[in-house]
DNA sequence: AGCACGCCGACT
DNA sequence: GTCGGCGTGCTC
């Protein structure tokens, strides 16, 4: 029979373009198939895993192809579907196949091995003839079986060891070994079960009891709770968890040892999961819709019939939750499988075990919290199609999907849905849609104050646009009330950060035991300039953004475009020369707070307080069990969280994330807003919001207040039409980064200079980025502005070819070049 | 990404 | 004269 003779192509999770392509062993002709992993030698000594993307019999022309060292899976761990978002993924995105598989795949799938030198078994144990180093080498391989090359280069105190090994293998001393092994290791708990004698006879079990009831009470005392947790059926086999058999003893260990030494019980290891389950989950009925949820849902379905994507637009609090659940229990009903994209900090146990009340262990939950073993755990479990729902962050897109019917993201304007670093730089949201696009799938949008994107989309036709403007009961939004700072601190009643109506609130709530959020928003830390009479602040003259006051230089500057100006002398508003810069202080509020209010308890919520594993989670408990009076707390306390006895939401100043110099703080501004207000009131109290700020006349606070998205909508198109960013434009940012900054400079200058030979004024920059220096490197940014609806992938093509280009330039070699699609 | 190869300064 | 520093380029 003629041999076939196969090639296989495969992925490295590697930063290194294409695949490689590798020649598959007789032996494993059978085994190889698209999306198992297979352990491959790339370069000279690294081993990796790899990812068998395409198999085919054509050979490399070019060079003599290494073997395939062995096959790690029984059967494909990614799909077609999969490959193809991430080929998707890698083009929209401009990054490298590797960089999605390190993204998709669970750590614990991926091993890059060091080569390990042993004893080879043939040596003759003649030591007599070795030089030093070489008997140094072999006295340490006496001591441990392995030793890594970097441990020799440490024994030896040299670097080079890869020829002094060499000779060492070619005298038959020793050998190379490469340790692979699959990092996932199932979970093995030891159980114990009566043994099969005293399970056949009721008599010897009986028998057993009078023994040990003489001379081993202890004994005895395990094996009635054995009988007593499991129950005892003549001829049925039961076993326990030794863990949890213990657990009811209280100790015990040594008694039970001794009970299996006498073979009363055995013991048995069996494969457990990380992850609890057995929960059952109880019927989606019993979920009743309003009125109004029944028609949302209904419009929803409609909408599917129309478009693939329906954008939900509802209200804070108008019960989408409930919604999503029916609709995921339809998208169960016809046998498909449902994705549930969620802001990573918006996963907290509120919205999980709502959800695992009804879908109980049919919903497999992925999370940042959890480790890389339970990871795996829930790929494996997913391609074995133990679930129907998968809830998560951004990762969990990559799930192993098999009959993928629904696509939901959740708060889907939220800007954590992209990843910043490292590559692949993608959207969870676009991405989660292209996969459900993949499978024929529909998705749902969901956002109280949708991403002006998304809402363009629906408003332009390609989405649906379904709008919930009722809360849940029919109870009131908030009453809003605008604090002018200005105002307050002409007549002496600021005190601190708070105004007196805050304060008079603060007090009222705390004497009828109403919790309050006051929220800060971490941004604007930046320096800006601001007219102390006015409160005029100066703006780029080519992009909708603030300037930043740059200190060194002393000069404004919009790190959008690049503008530059002077410091003005005087306020083009007013003439005042009371031009001063501004900066909010900052957690000094929990502090101060204290201090006006010594009996309250007051918690803070940010990057320091939840920055341990729990930390967050124990904030909203402690809030939620009304352990905490007073929740001071930045963007964190808007994602998600449902409170029952929030009577007062307080946004301390608006004014710095409205003048973030960003083309979306005004949008961002006003999501912030309206989500942190929608936390305050529930049921039957209405919430009260107040809003700090120097410039209550604001439009975006007056939207807020009037909760007029619409306008806020309308507006803000009007602007990123005028400067031509998204949705009217497409945005892609590159980062250079170098360690010397006239190198930087001059690179950055010569690729936008080559950049514009090709797109012209589409190129904007280069430009200092606000941080321009990270971990000692130097960091300027270069913005293209593309047209919608112009030829895309090409255009993504001539940009990476220049980069190439440039890059293959030696002057600027160590120059590295990031590529960020639809930056947020 | 890693690792080897290469070409330059400070040591036995 | 060697070691090892970092820059450069390749890995199927």
């Amino acid at each position: 029979m003629e041999r076939l003779t196969l090639f296989a192509d495969v992925i490295l999770p590697l930063p290194v373009s294409g695949t490689f392509t590798y020649r598959v062993p007789y032996a494993l002709n059978d085994a190889v198939k698209e999306g198992k992993r297979v352990v491959v030698q790339f370069g000279s000594r690294r081993i990796y895993t790899a990812l068998i993307r395409k198999i085919h019999q054509k050979p490399p022309a070019r060079h003599v192809p290494k073997y395939i060292l062995s096959i790690l899976d029984e059967a494909p761990i990614v799909s077609d579907i999969q490959f193809d978002l991430w080929d998707w993924i890698a083009s929209y995105y401009l990054c490298h196949l590797g960089e999605v598989m390190n993204a998709a795949l669970p750590s614990v799938f991926k091993l890059a091995s060091e080569s390990k030198v042993v004893l080879n078994p043939l040596f003759s144990g003649d030591t007599s003839q070795l030089n030093e180093k070489e008997l140094l080498l072999m006295e340490a391989l006496g001591n441990q079986k392995t030793i890594a090359i970097s441990d020799v280069m440490k024994i030896l105190d040299q670097q080079k060891v890869i020829p002094f090994i060499k000779t060492m293998i070619d005298k038959g001393m020793i050998l190379l070994e490469e340790e692979i092994k699959d990092k996932y290791r199932p979970k093995k708990d030891t159980f114990i079960a009566l043994s099969d004698r005293l399970v056949a006879s009721e008599e010897m079990l009986r028998e057993n009891f009078d023994l040990l009831e003489k001379r081993a009470p202890r004994q005895l005392e395990v094996l009635m709770t054995f009988i007593h947790m499991t129950g005892y059926t003549q001829g049925e086999a039961v076993s326990i968890n030794r863990s949890a058999l213990l657990k009811n003893l209280k100790g015990g260990g040594s008694a039970l040892d001794s009970l299996i030494k006498k073979e009363i019980f055995i013991l048995t290891e069996k494969q457990v999961s990380r992850i609890d389950s057995g929960a059952k989950g109880i019927s989606t009925d019993n979920i009743k819709l309003t009125k109004i949820q029944g028609d949302t849902l209904v419009n929803i379905r409609n909408g599917w019939h129309e478009k693939d994507v329906v954008l939900l637009h509802g209200v804070t609090s108008s019960g989408k939750t409930e919604i999503y659940i029916k609709l995921i229990q339809e998208a169960i009903d016809t046998g498909k499988q449902v994705l549930y994209l969620l802001p990573e900090i918006a996963l907290t146990t509120q919205i999980i075990s709502r959800l695992k009340k009804y879908f109980g262990d049919r919903i497999g939950v992925y999370h940042s919290r959890f480790n890389e073993q339970e990871k795996a755990e829930i790929w494996n479990r997913t391609i074995e199609n133990q679930y129907d729902v998968i809830l998560g962050a951004r990762s969990a897109l990559f799930a192993p999907f098999t009959n993928l019917g629904l696509v939901i993201v959740d708060e889907e304007h939220d800007s954590s849905f992209k990843q910043y670093d490292p590559a692949p730089r993608y959207n969870g949201r676009d991405a989660a849609l292209f996969l459900a696009h993949l499978f024929g799938a529909k998705a749902l949008l969901g956002s109280a104050t949708p991403s002006l994107e998304s809402y363009f989309n629906a408003r332009q036709g390609k989405y649906m646009l379904v709008e919930l403007f009722q809360r849940y009961g029919n109870f009131p939004l908030p009453e809003m009330q605008v604090v002018d700072i200005k105002n307050e601190l002409r007549q002496g009643k600021m005190k601190s950060h708070f105004s007196s109506v805050l304060l008079a609130r603060l007090e009222q709530a705390l004497d009828n035991k109403e919790q309050t959020i006051l929220f800060q928003n971490r941004r604007g830390f930046s320096l800006r300039l601001e007219c102390e009479v006015c409160h005029w602040m100066p703006s780029c003259k080519n992009c909708d953004v603030t300037l930043v006051y740059h200190k060194q230089i002393n000069q404004l500057r919009c790190h959008y475009c690049g503008f530059v100006t002077r410091v003005p002398e005087k306020c083009p508003e007013c003439n005042s020369t009371q031009i001063h810069m501004k900066g909010f202080g900052t957690q000094r509020v929990e502090e101060d707070l204290q201090i006006m209010f010594p009996e309250a308890r007051i918690a803070r919520m940010d990057l320091d307080t939840t920055r341990s594993k729990h930390g967050h989670q124990k904030i909203i408990t402690d809030f939620e069990n009304q352990n905490i009076d007073i929740l001071v707390g930045t963007q964190m306390v808007t994602k998600g969280l449902d409170f029952d006895h929030v009577s007062t939401v307080c946004i301390l100043n608006a004014d710095n994330m409205l003048s973030y110099p960003d083309f979306r703080s005004a949008e961002r501004s006003y999501q912030l807003m309206a989500q942190v207000s929608g936390r305050s009131g529930r049921k039957k109290r209405r919430g009260e919001v107040i809003v700090q700020t120097w410039q209550p006349s604001n439009e975006i606070i007056r939207d807020v207040v009037a909760n007029d998205y619409q306008a806020m909508y309308l507006k803000q198109l009007n602007e990123r039409n005028r400067f031509k960013y998204p949705p009217f434009n497409r945005l892609i940012i590159l980062r250079l980064k170098h360690k010397k900054s006239d190198k930087l400079n001059k690179a950055s200058s010569i690729l936008a200079a080559d950049l514009r030979n090709v797109f012209g004024k589409r190129i904007l920059g280069p430009e200092y980025p606000m941080v321009s220096r990270i971990m000692n490197l130097y960091i300027k940014q270069i913005m293209i502005k593309l047209e919608r609806g112009g030829k895309l992938v090409s255009m993504k093509e001539q940009l990476k070819e220049t980069i190439e280009v440039f890059s293959r330039n030696k002057e600027f070699s160590g120059v590295r070049v990031i590529i960020d699609v639809d930056p947020v």
